[in-house]
RNA sequence: GUGGAUGUAGCUCAGUCGGUUAGAGCACUAGAUUGUGGUUCUAGGGGUCGGGGGUUCGAAUCCCCUCAUCCACCCCA
């Protein structure tokens, strides 16, 4: 037998609901706040992910699915959501338009990861970038978008952390003072962070082993340590977000695990749920573009992963509406009904109303079953005698009445 | 990539000091009701016991390998 690759799912009819929920939340809102949709390709040039997210960072040294193609180039399924948008930015001119531009995506994201729960190799995200604009007035905007779309969704007890890390022109002598602080404690490091020392000093912030914490807890600030302009940002946002009444919390150890951050990042997790339940991640990221290959151009962005949406609206007992079944389920008893059935189906479903065929049973009975078991709430019957007749028997599956309407009629109601 | 746990019907799980033909509930199909659902009763279909190899007269049960899932690390949505 056959089964789906490690870490990817099927996602079944009966799961749909959660994810059509999410999409119609996010839509109305990217439409509120004046986003355009944006679908760019499941695979890029590899070269585009190796520059935008860093060759040091784990995603490309041991997580993308790369792999050279018939023509021998050597393509990357997509691991995150941001480079190729900046990609579609420059490749068709859209600093031409008013800026700041505002798109937004649903698209698979793949990495080659250990799956476990709330994390996989093909997972999907919701997504938005916002192009040319600087002003810490629109990171406000990107996370207040990004907690109401948490809050319309019905997610409780989550919470919103926020951080500045600084950029191109702070960030190395932060990073110069953060390893100062550290080698100067190196005989406490567990193993990982020796290592992490030389490779990725902010990643020595986040790690989890008790001593770690404890050296963390006293280490160097990045916000302490911002030059005048990321401190002038940094304190306009938190002013922003005070506006608009956003709950924040300042993390001084929120790190992002790819390069091109700069400046704001922020996340939004639940306050239970295991060790993979950040919903929702994101920062600005000033220098990506001009790193592409375009002109100096800022952006902010976050993305959310659909599978952990889905499984805390689950968690949390979010009520969510599921897709009504057909209203009719045309039953019919006898060789003669079954073509009438399939016609009478057939028209009203070219009136644009709701209905199915029964299953060709020979008894009833099993297909008013069928009725009962996928909530259809009417069935109509068409038998040798509603035939000869020229009328439908309509029953209220709930209510347990039917009557007997000629076919015309019938029609003329049902459409009306 | 590291460490640990778990894999028996579509689902939830019994069954394992090795011993006949591997079970239950739910779900599904049908009958009771020759043209009427939900409740009830009855019957039926459905299993390479995750896969492969080994030990044995005999393996769901013991051993090895492998695959998958889950948990933690790592990392992230």
């Amino acid at each position: 037998m056959f089964q789906a690759p490690r870490g990817t799912s099927d996602l079944l009819p009966q799961d749909q609901k959660y994810w059509r929920y999410i999409e119609s939340k996010a839509m109305a809102l990217a439409g509120q706040y004046g986003f355009g949709r944006i679908d760019t390709p499941v695979f890029e040039d590899s070269n585009l992910f190796i520059r935008s997210v860093g060759e040091g960072t784990d995603i490309v040294e041991k997580e993308m699915y790369t792999f050279d193609d018939r023509g021998g180039d050597s393509v990357t399924l997509r691991p995150e959501g941001t480079a190729p948008v900046c990609r579609a930015y420059l490749e068709h001119g859209m600093h031409n338009l008013p800026q700041p531009v505002r798109m937004y995506y649903f698209c698979p994201v793949f990495r080659y990861e250990r799956p476990q729960a709330g994390r996989f190799r093909e997972h999907h995200q919701f997504g938005l970038e916002v192009l040319g604009d600087p002003d810490p007035s629109v990171d406000a905007e990107v996370i207040e978008f990004a907690w109401r779309l948490i809050i319309s969704l019905g997610l409780k007890e989550t919470s919103l952390l926020i951080n500045s890390i600084g950029d191109a022109e702070c960030r190395p002598a932060y990073i110069g003072e953060l390893k100062n602080y550290y080698q100067g404690h190196e005989s406490k490091l567990c193993p990982e962070c020796r290592q992490r020392l030389d490779r990725n000093p902010l990643r020595l912030l986040d790690c989890k082993v008790a001593t770690c914490q404890a050296l963390g807890d006293e280490a160097p600030r990045s916000s302490d340590h911002l030059c005048q302009s990321c401190q002038d940002h940094w304190t306009s946002l938190r002013g922003f977000l005070d506006a608009v009444n956003i709950p924040y919390r300042i993390d001084h150890r929120l790190v992002r695990g790819l390069d091109y951050y700069t400046r704001t990042v922020f996340e939004i997790q639940p306050l239970v749920g295991g060790s993979q339940s950040t919903i929702c991640g994101g920062g600005r990221y000033d220098g990506l573009i001009e790193g592409l290959g375009g002109r100096p151009t800022p952006g902010i962005g976050f993305a959310t992963g659909m599978e952990r949406l889905a499984l805390n609206l689950e968690r949390d007992g979010v009520e969510v509406p599921d897709s009504p079944a057909p209203k009719y389920l045309v039953a019919n008893v006898g060789d003669a009904a079954r073509p009438a059935a399939l016609e009478l189906a057939a028209r009203l479903r070219a009136a644009g109303v709701g209905a199915m065929l029964s299953r060709g049973t020979r008894a009833l009975r099993g297909q008013m079953r069928q009725a009962n078991a996928l909530g259809i709430p009417y069935a109509l019957i068409l038998g040798d005698d509603e035939i000869e007749q020229g009328v439908v028997m309509v029953r209220d599956m709930e209510a347990s009445t039917q009557e007997i309407k000629p076919l015309q009629e019938f029609l003329d109601g049902a459409v009306g």
